[in-house]
Order: structure tokens, then C-alpha cells, then sequence
DNA sequence: TTGCAAGTCTTGCTACGCAAGATTAGGTTC
DNA sequence: GAACCTAATCTTGCGTAGCAAGACTTGCAA
């Protein structure tokens, strides 16, 4: 409950790069990606993947390409582009900056 | 530059409770707050921490009191309540659980 | 042909952080 | 005592992210 809502809040901004890093192991297509990301609690439905994706998409982060599924509708997979990686790279410094930040006022505070 | 833009994104949802963690060891009042916080990269300007004080005093997470200062207008001090501290303390658990998340697809990324 | 299931996308909403500037209060200087 | 400066608080308007709920599409199977 509230728990979900400071969450949710978290998530902004950190999805994206979450993305990025699960493509860099390879493709993926959408709703695979949000099964993981759902498993690891770092979203709580599609309805913030697939606009994402479109974003990143338009930003030249992400290639996208249709593929036939053995069941159902295609499958669009997704492969990470040089720009997603510098962003990924870019994205984990200041990432492990502010983290640190956050962690010592948080140690203080005990 | 795209550093800034990361960094605002993270931003949110982390501010109220680093404030909430500075308040944990006695009050302080707004610019003090402001200038301790950008000092920690933690925000951009003012413009973001007056709103958000404001809102956290409407949800009783902090205590303002008036107090004149030596030289210009009354500082506004905050003190944080028993509703608050519980916030700090359900904010930490999800930020370590995030947190390890990321670290995690951050890590396998390399 | 009807139904079902996998998959993608859309709509409307809420909330946060930010830049820029308006506003208020008190002190200082001539 | 008027003009000016500075500390400090607050306001306005904006861009953007995540979310719930559901619509739409594609193919297969009964």
C-alpha cells in the first residue's frame, strides 16, 4: 500500500536504464521484458513498459524488429544500440553517485 | 547536461525522505535544508524543496514552527513527527530492496 | 465461427522536480 | 525616513514518468 506508492515513485527514472541492461544481454521482445521486470519488482504493469519503449525507441536507444511467434500475434524484439549503451554507461555512475548520497543520510539517520 | 537529466529523474520519490533523514537529527529550517541538499547533489534549486515541505506538512510528516532570525525575514524550523520517522523507516526497506535490484542489472551488464 | 490467449498499444490521470521569478521581512546607510 | 540590500519563503507554469484499465490485433483450436 504505501509501500507500493514510495515504489512507485522510485521507479522514475530507473526503469529505462533497467531496460537498457536487460537488453544488453540480447534480445528481447515486450512482454518478456515485463515479466522479468514485474519479477523483480521494477515495474507494476505494461501500461509503464510499452510507452516507455516507444520513447526509447524515438530516442534511438533501442532497434526494434518484428518477428513471427509460434502462437498469437508477432513479437517485436528489441536489441540495445551504441547510443543505449553510452546512456546505460552514463546512467550507472550517476547512478552509484546519488545512490551513495542517499545511503549515507540514510546510515545517519539510525 | 544528459548527466542533469538522469540525476532529475532519479530525484524523484528520494527527495522527501532524504529530507525526512537530515530532519532526524534535530530541525532545521528551509534554506539550511536547501544548501545542505544541493550541496549533496540531492536537488536543483529551491524550487523543488519549498513545494514538497509544504506537502509534507499537510501529510503530518513534519512539525513547522516560527522563529525570528538574526537579520532578514523568520525562519520556518521542521521538525519531524512520529509519522514521519515511520516513512523514513518504510522508505529505507524499499530503497534497499530496489536498490539491490538495480545493483543486480547493473552488475550482470558488464 | 466462435472463442481464447498472447502480445502490443492507447487513454486519462496523478505526482514530482525544476527554472524563474514574486513576495515578505528586517537591517543599514545616507 | 526613503532607498537599498539581503535572507528567506512561496508561487506559477511546465515537462515528463509511471500506472490502471482496457482496447485492439493476430493466430490457433474446438
Amino acid at each position: 500500500m504505501t509501500d507500493e506508492r514510495i515504489a512507485t515513485n522510485l521507479r522514475k527514472g530507473v526503469l529505462e536504464y533497467c531496460v537498457l541492461a536487460l537488453l544488453s544481454h540480447g534480445e528481447k521482445y515486450g512482454l518478456e521484458l515485463a515479466d522479468d521486470l514485474t519479477t523483480r519488482g521494477l515495474i507494476a504493469s505494461e501500461g509503464s513498459l510499452y510507452p516507455l519503449l516507444a520513447r526509447m525507441r524515438e530516442n534511438g536507444l533501442v532497434e526494434p524488429r518484428w518477428e513471427a511467434s509460434g502462437a498469437g500475434r508477432p513479437r517485436r524484439y528489441y536489441a540495445i544500440t551504441d547510443t543505449g549503451t553510452e546512456q546505460l554507461t552514463a546512467f550507472t555512475q550517476v547512478w552509484a553517485s546519488l545512490g551513495a548520497q542517499v545511503n549515507a543520510l540514510l546510515e545517519g539517520s539510525r
